[in-house]
DNA sequence: CCCCGCTGTGGTATCGCTACCATCCTCCGG
DNA sequence: CCGGAGGATGGTAGCGATACCACAGCGGGG
């Protein structure tokens, strides 16, 4: 044993280990483990004493150590193909931070939408070691890729699919709800002639919120047609749309957008037109977005918690993983979660409205 | 040793361990350490049997022992702010892309630039068990997180600052070098009558731009003083700037903003009055960052390699932390990368050009 | 010719934590 | 009063990898 220089090095690197923290507070190591990791057998007063050491000697467990010793660690992937940076960033946000409570590593792949380009990405994914795969939009609409994943044995958590096949894991917000919400604010305002934009095709959230849009109309029925054009959620593809909309006589008082990026083409092109918004014509969109709060007037929009969804896909991938080892957890794969409609500057009542 | 059935479950997670490979090999665990690992004192053939087992078996090293047995697995804070969510983004995937390769963990932390936040932010990140932190705009800037973060002991990375104190470890464009760049582009174009306007005040990046800008100006001697305007970074502050660009005879043909949000602003408020772009007016920004992009027309700009950036960011904390223990490496403390020119859609030659 | 130093390789002891088992104790019904 | 159930705790053995040391060969200088 004539090797203490090693042994002091314990409290070389700085690191406060589980057994300071046992020694300072006169229990085992294994009952700080247990305080830590929130095991019921340890009695209320011993739990006092270690948490207090805990605090004391601001100790933070070794996630490695952690994790190797409870076979934990896994990697997760996250497989981003081209949602808006906006979305990307917050979501990142979200899925990081759950991934550390959770001490799983993240690995980050870029992934196209061609079949060749998502093999290669599961490929990456799998020679990378990740047991699960986080899809967040537009990615979560793809079989090619769900049916890559799964072929590799990955667990897999849909983000924000609109109608996503029962079996799947999924945290989503309901489209369709908060698609009639924003459709009835708009009604509440008095708008009669609606415009609305909608979003890609192959998205099934697209369809969702078209659906949702258009139930009201059809409830409300004493309502002009609304004019509708097709979108693919750029704000290009907003633009095209806004200049049918804004060609046609008479003009639209208010117009649904069915994501943000297109909004703002919407207001770009209504304010070319000399079209004061929300005066003349109010906008509103989907996702909230940073675009949305970024221009100006801000939109009106369907606030996604963006973040929490993605912490909660991590959850669920992560629940997945370690739980049922087979077959999925007994309750429901499908998470919901609350959107908000965020009223900013960019709706208003219509301009000769009266009642 | 009657435990087989905890033995037999080395295989049962399906991870194939270094011993594996070993016993497969036929040579000892530390050779096949030493061959993942780069180390020299392998011979050419031995590695060649390995490498060939590695694949063969299809191992990847389990992080966590490593980190583990190495010490390593430190955690890296990334403090962010408030940087437009698209910088954000790409920053993280740049990040978190360096940290699944050193093996680091990456702990996100928010964090207004109020002193009091600030001081909690470090507080979390230091009970987090953060040994470094990497700093992307605006946070780079703030003296007052700089001192936190020190008097933590902690080492830490600006990013993209504009002018960093010298023994700051820093990756970061040549903001005067690309501003120039740009201005000499439009002066190319035979732009005379130039509009500027300034990044937020508390940002040493905002006043190397506008060097880089009054240095070429001035260079060029023939020209009308430009027309400067004070903005925040924002696209509201933009929209102010642009009202008062745009107000006064003559017209500047060109307007030069000192981030994209900025020049969005001046498209927008180009628009509302009636001026096309980039016909009427020609408008370019800084940065890359996702609006550029996504508008119409697009933006003609500097591209940051952002992730990159993050990256390197990153690389350089790691080496850091682990080498240079107390002092910094003998090398230079300052990373440049390079930025490009993008040209896109907005800019072009001035409506009377002849020349 | 011997010893030194270097290259290549294997053994052993951890790294910090948790799984699993063995205890010890308390409290209860019979 | 005893046996058993179950709460509360401690001991031990790893998790998979690397650090460090030991040692076997081999060539060159004194």
């Amino acid at each position: 044993m004539n090797k203490p220089a090693r042994k002091a090095r314990s409290g070389a690197r700085g690191s406060i280990t589980i057994k300071d923290v046992a020694r300072y507070a006169g229990v085992s190591p294994m009952t700080v483990s247990r305080v830590v990791n929130g095991n019921q057998y340890v009695s209320a007063a011993t739990r006092q004493t270690v948490l207090q050491a805990v605090r004391r000697l601001g100790y933070s467990p070794n996630i490695a150590a952690r994790n190797l010793a409870s076979a934990r660690g896994e990697r997760m992937g996250l497989l981003y193909g081209n949602p808006s940076a906006s979305y990307l960033s917050e979501f990142l946000v979200g899925a990081l931070d759950a991934a550390t409570r959770h001490g799983v590593q993240l690995v980050l792949e870029k992934c196209e939408l061609t079949p060749a380009a998502s093999r290669r990405a599961v490929r990456r994914l799998v020679s990378g070691g990740a047991v699960g795969a986080v899809l967040p939009p537009p990615l979560c609409e793809s079989a090619v890729i769900r049916a890559e994943l799964q072929a590799a044995r990955m667990r897999i958590v849909a983000v924000a699919a609109g109608r996503p096949p029962p079996e799947l894991l999924c945290v989503r917000i309901d489209d369709f709800a908060a698609a009639q919400e924003m459709t009835r604010y708009l009604l509440a305002l008095g708008h009669e002639r609606l415009g609305f934009i909608k979003g890609h095709p192959n998205q099934t959230a697209s369809e969702e919120r078209w659906r949702g849009f258009s139930s009201v109309v059809q409830e409300a029925g004493h309502l002009p047609a609304p004019r509708v054009e097709q979108g693919f959620f750029t704000f290009r593809s907003g633009l095209d749309a806004a200049r049918k909309l804004l060609a046609a006589e008479p003009l639209p008082t208010a117009i649904f957008a069915s994501n943000d990026d297109m909004a703002a083409a919407v207001m770009a092109e209504a304010h070319r037109r000399g079209l004061e918004v929300p005066h003349d014509l109010t906008v509103v969109g989907f996702d909230d977005s940073l675009i949305a709060s970024t221009i100006w007037p801000g939109l009106t929009t369907i606030h996604q918690p963006i973040a929490q969804m993605a912490g909660e896909a991590v959850d669920l991938l992560v629940s997945a993983v370690r739980g049922g080892n087979g077959h999925g957890a007994a309750e429901s794969p499908h998470r919901l979660v609350a959107y908000e409609l965020v009223a900013r500057e960019s709706a208003a009542r219509p301009k000769g409205a009266v009642d």
